[in-house]
DNA sequence: CTGGGGATGGGGCCC
DNA sequence: GGGGCCCCATCCCCA
């Protein structure tokens, strides 16, 4: 673009926001730039105030409130948080820098309370979507939420732990120390009134769940009980859940259904390492799928506050959150999702290469079992897809149905004819002979319009042009002789046969060469002997596309304009 | 430049 | 509704 031109260029970078925090992940796990220290019965977790400010309302809240009191924090600060165990913390620090969640079944409990203590809306909602109950469930849960304004302050703080978390003593010291700030009043209750206000970076792509579900006893349960595998995490420890380079993980979404395919090592990994992780099924696919997911059938979704999304009537079609695609067909989305992550699930036990979609594992696969199911009927080729034997039968049948519309070259693949038409060659073709028919120069042949350029010839013409059997009888005129006379019906038949696979432009330009062709066919015909019977036809295309040429310079002078 | 094989992503169908 | 499986279109790579 010239220097001089006005007009902003927006340039997507969709890796951006993955590689953003898959740095701020790394940075957390090293302890780097970390100005934060959340604890939780004797755990510590280095990290960052943006980061914890962006995702949860709480500390959002609270250094929000920090710095209108002119502490801006500089300092690095440790907040205490033994309300939240310390696998829920871990897990909801993973979400913050992961954008997933991963938590075994056992463990939803303590996430959602973690998360409804935090602040942090569409992982509670995930969690109460999972566990099957809703934000207005019970009292209680009008009770939780306030809890972010709770956990800013001391009064508040008491009630959590007398109310909630009644069997822990070691709850009630739930302290949080920013500093010296001690906060009474916050901001928090409006923001999380207003869940509008929920700008995080993190669950801005996390769509909010349903919270339209009858209450459930299940509510009862709710309180800051100690967890069963309680594993604090010390400083270091973090981050266990993330792959090697902090990208995300969507270790549940797909297994590869295949003995020798395996997941890879961050799904292997998590069930030899947490066992609990065995029990995690399609509660907690079910869970990041539709956090991911924006519903066409309900558009304000995406935009729509974390917990105050309507239930999503239909997941089908839905909407990537990141290229704004519309993506059809149920269960597709999280597919789709991982061309933006970059993710790769699927790694070949044999090779190590990794795939996107164990459909293309498994296809993968056949490289190494040899097995190649798709053979040719006409040769000993055979094929790992179904297409490839396609396209290998266009060679035995000589059919060359994608004509480019510039050259007429014909090719037998419509990938080579679109290759073809991007080329260079074909380019110095048109502005060289531009020997255009006038249907097909002028009428409905745009620039965009490669579909119908590359249909085969039978279909291209629309029928108001293509009419075999006028164009076959107007052959001879078109040549300047009389029309064409067929012997008898076997003759009329391969001429169809010709005319259905050259295109009646072709063989209306070239008649002579095409009653020469039907001659050789039918001689070889005649002797019993066509070794290149199947063949012929692109033998002679080509014989036709050679003399053509010559022609078309004799040509060119008349049919120029 | 072309032919051919393979990889990738989306959609349809079905369970 | 999610996921497996398949087909298709398209792109990439190599000879």
């Amino acid at each position: 673009m010239s220097p001089g031109e006005d007009g902003l260029i927006g340039i997507p970078f969709p890796e951006h926001s993955n590689e953003l925090l898959s740095h701020l992940n790394d940075q957390r796990r090293t302890g780097i730039l970390c100005d934060l220290t959340l604890t939780s019965r004797g755990a510590r977790y280095p990290t960052h105030r943006s980061v914890m400010a962006a995702v949860s309302l709480y500390f959002r809240g609270l250094f929000g409130a920090e710095e209108a009191g002119g502490e801006v924090g500089g300092g690095f600060s440790v907040c205490q948080l033994d309300c939240v165990a310390p696998d829920a913390l871990d897990a909801l620090l993973e979400f913050a820098y992961t954008a997933t969640l991963t938590i075994p079944s056992s463990g939803m409990r303590d996430v959602l309370r973690g998360a409804q203590l935090l602040g942090i809306q569409c992982v509670a909602d995930a969690c109460r979507d999972i566990l099957g109950e809703t934000a207005e469930a019970e009292g209680e849960k009008t009770e939780e939420q306030r809890i972010p304004d709770q956990v800013t302050g001391t009064i508040m703080k008491e009630e959590i732990s007398i109310k909630k978390v009644s069997r822990r003593k070691t709850d009630k010291r739930m302290v949080k120390k920013i500093g010296s700030n001690h906060i009474n009043s916050s901001p928090i209750r409006s923001l999380a009134a207003s869940p509008a206000s929920h700008p995080s970076p993190v669950s801005d792509n996390f769509r909010s769940l349903p919270s339209t579900q009858p209450p459930s006893p299940e509510q009862e349960e709710l309180h800051c009980k100690p967890r069963q595998n309680g594993n604090p995490r010390v400083f270091g420890g973090l981050g266990r859940r993330a792959t090697a380079n902090g990208s995300v993980r969507h270790w549940h979404q797909e297994r590869p259904p295949i003995a020798h395919a395996a997941p890879v090592q961050s799904l292997s990994d998590k069930l030899s390492e947490d066992d609990e992780m065995g029990s995690l099924g399609d509660d907690v696919l079910r869970m990041e799928t539709s956090s991911m997911t924006t519903s066409l059938a309900d558009p304000g979704a995406a935009s729509s506050p974390a917990g105050m999304g309507r239930k999503r009537k239909s997941q089908t079609p839905q909407q990537c959150p990141v290229c704004q695609k519309i993506i059809h067909g149920a269960g597709k989305l999280p597919r789709h999702m991982r061309t933006h992550t970059g993710e790769k699930p699927f790694q070949c036990t044999t090779c190590g290469v990794r795939f996107t979609r164990n459909d293309k594992l498994k296809i993968h696969m056949r490289k190494h079992t040899g097995e190649r199911p798709y053979p040719c009927p006409h040769c000993p080729a055979r094929f790992l897809h179904s297409y490839d034997l396609k396209n290998h039968l266009s060679l035995h049948s000589g059919a060359r149905p994608f004509e480019c519309p510039l050259c007429h070259k014909a090719f037998a693949r419509e990938d080579h004819l679109q290759r073809h038409r991007k080329g260079q060659s074909c380019l110095e073709l048109r502005t060289r002979r531009p020997r255009r028919g006038p249907e097909q120069d002028e009428d409905g042949r745009g620039d965009d319009g490669r579909r119908e350029q590359s249909s085969p010839l039978s279909l291209q013409a629309p029928s108001s042009v293509f009419h075999p059997h006028a164009v076959l009888e107007g052959l001879g005129g078109l040549a300047g002789g009389p029309p064409l006379t067929f012997a008898n019906e076997r003759e009329r038949s391969l001429a169809f046969q010709a005319l259905a696979q050259f295109g009646h432009q072709s063989i209306a330009r070239y008649p002579e060469l095409f009653l020469r062709g039907l001659e050789m066919h039918e001689s070889r015909e005649m002797e019993g002997d066509d070794p290149e019977r199947t063949l012929m036809p692109a033998l002679q295309r080509d014989r036709w596309a050679d003399e053509g040429d010559e022609e078309n310079g004799e040509e060119e002078p008349e049919e120029g304009d």
